[in-house]
DNA sequence: CCTTTGTTTAACAATTTTGTCAAACATAAC
DNA sequence: GTTATGTTTGACAAAATTGTTAAACAAAGG
C-alpha cells in the first residue's frame, strides 16, 4: 500500500496562504487556487472538503504563529527597549511573509465578530503577557525614557508604524512613483526609524 | 411627466457606501445592498448597470473626495505644524465616515495595478502639492521642529498613525476587551498623540 | 499478477450571484 | 381620461462558483 502523500496537501495549502495573505487576494476561487497550484480543482475539495475549511485552516495557522511568536516576544524578560526591538524583527519577519495577515484579521473580526474567540484566547497566559507589558511601557514613562501617554497608545504606535506601511504599499508605489525594491529599502530603514519615534532616546 | 427622482438612485447609492467602505464588507452582493437599502435588486441595475459600476462609482467619489480635502489642505499656504494639525483634522473626518476606504484602496490597487491612473493623476498640481510638502518636511527638519529622517518616512508615519487605528479597530477591541466608545475616546485621544509624537516640540 | 489504498481526473449537479425583460405602476402634462 | 415618461416589480436567463461522484490511475504488498 502506498503512504501517504501529503505533498499536495501541502501545496494547495501553501498556495492558498500566499495568494490570501502574502498576495492578500482574499475572494481568491478555488479555481484561481488550484491554477496557481497548478492542480485539479478537485483537489481542492478531497483535502480540504470545502473553500470555506481550507479559508479557515489558512487564516486560523498564519495568526496562530505570528501570535506565538509575539508572545515569545513578550515574555522573554529582556529590557524594555530590547524587547521592542525584538518585537519589530519579529513582526517585521511575518509582515514580510503575511502582509495582508492584520488586515484580514480586522476585516474577518469586523464580519464574524463572535466566529474567532479561541485565537485570542488561545496562549495560556496571553492576556497576562499584554498586561505586564502595557505596565511595563507605563514604567518606562515614569523613567522618562518614553513619552508620556496612555500606555495603550504606545501600543498602538508601535503596531502602526510597523504594520501599515506593509498594507498600504501599493498606495505609495503609485503616490510616489516608486519601485518595489526601492519600496523594500524604505521599509527596511524605517525599522531604525521606529525605534527612535518611539524612544525619547 | 414626472420628474426625474433621484432619491432612490441616491439611496442605493449611498447604502453601497456605507455597506463597502463604512462597514468594510468589499464582498457585499447586490442582494445584500438591495436588502439594506430596503428595495428591488433590480432597481440596483436599473440605476447602475451592473455591481462593478456601482462599486467603481462608490470607490472613485469616495477617493476623489478624500483627495481633494487634502489637496486643499496642502495648497493651504499656513504655517508647516497648522497645516499638519489640519491634515490630521481633515484626514479623521474622513476616516470617521469611511474607516475602510484606504484598505479598500491599497487592495484594488494590489489587485489591478494599471486600472485606477486617473484617479492619482486626476488634480492638476497633485503631484506637485505633494512634492512641495516633502520639501517643507525636509525644512523643517533643518530648523530642527522634527527628528531627521527622510522626509518620506515622516509622511508615512503621519499616515500610518492615524489611518491605522480605524482599520484595526476589531482588533483592538478584542485584544483589550474594549467597548466601541472607549475605543471611539482613545482615536480622539489619539489626535493630540500623533502631533506630539511627530514634533519634537 | 492481483489486491489494496490512496491519488487524480473529468463529468456532472447544486448553489449563489449577476444580469435581463416585459409587464405593472405612478404621476405629471395634455 | 389619456398619454408620456420614468419607476418598480417578479419571473426568468446566464454566468460564476462550489461541491459531488464515479471511474481511471499509481504504487506498494502479498
Amino acid at each position: 500500500m502506498p503512504v501517504k502523500d501529503c505533498k499536495t496537501e501541502q501545496l494547495i495549502k501553501d498556495t492558498a496562504k500566499r495568494i490570501f495573505i502574502t498576495e492578500g487576494k482574499m475572494s481568491a476561487t478555488t479555481q484561481d487556487i488550484a491554477d496557481a497550484a497548478g492542480v485539479n480543482r478537485t483537489l481542492l475539495h478531497y483535502y480540504f472538503r470545502s473553500r470555506d475549511v481550507l479559508f479557515n485552516m489558512v487564516f486560523k495557522e498564519a495568526l496562530t504563529k505570528l501570535r506565538e511568536r509575539l508572545h515569545e516576544v513578550l515574555g522573554s524578560g529582556l529590557p524594555f527597549k530590547m524587547k521592542v526591538e525584538n518585537l519589530v524583527n519579529v513582526f517585521y519577519e511575518e509582515l514580510i511573509k503575511s502582509p495582508y495577515l492584520e488586515t484580514f484579521i480586522a476585516l474577518h473580526l469586523n464580519q464574524h465578530p463572535d466566529k474567532y474567540e479561541e485565537m485570542f484566547t488561545g496562549l495560556p497566559g496571553g492576556k497576562e503577557r499584554l498586561k505586564n507589558f502595557l505596565k511595563e511601557i507605563q514604567s518606562e514613562m515614569e523613567k522618562g525614557s518614553i513619552a508620556e501617554m496612555k500606555p495603550l497608545n504606545f501600543f498602538i504606535n508601535l503596531f502602526a508604524l510597523m504594520a501599515y506601511p506593509f498594507v498600504a504599499r501599493p498606495i505609495y508605489l503609485k503616490m510616489f512613483d516608486l519601485t518595489d525594491q526601492g519600496y523594500n529599502k524604505i521599509l527596511l530603514e524605517r525599522k531604525k526609524n521606529i525605534i527612535s519615534m518611539l524612544f525619547l532616546k
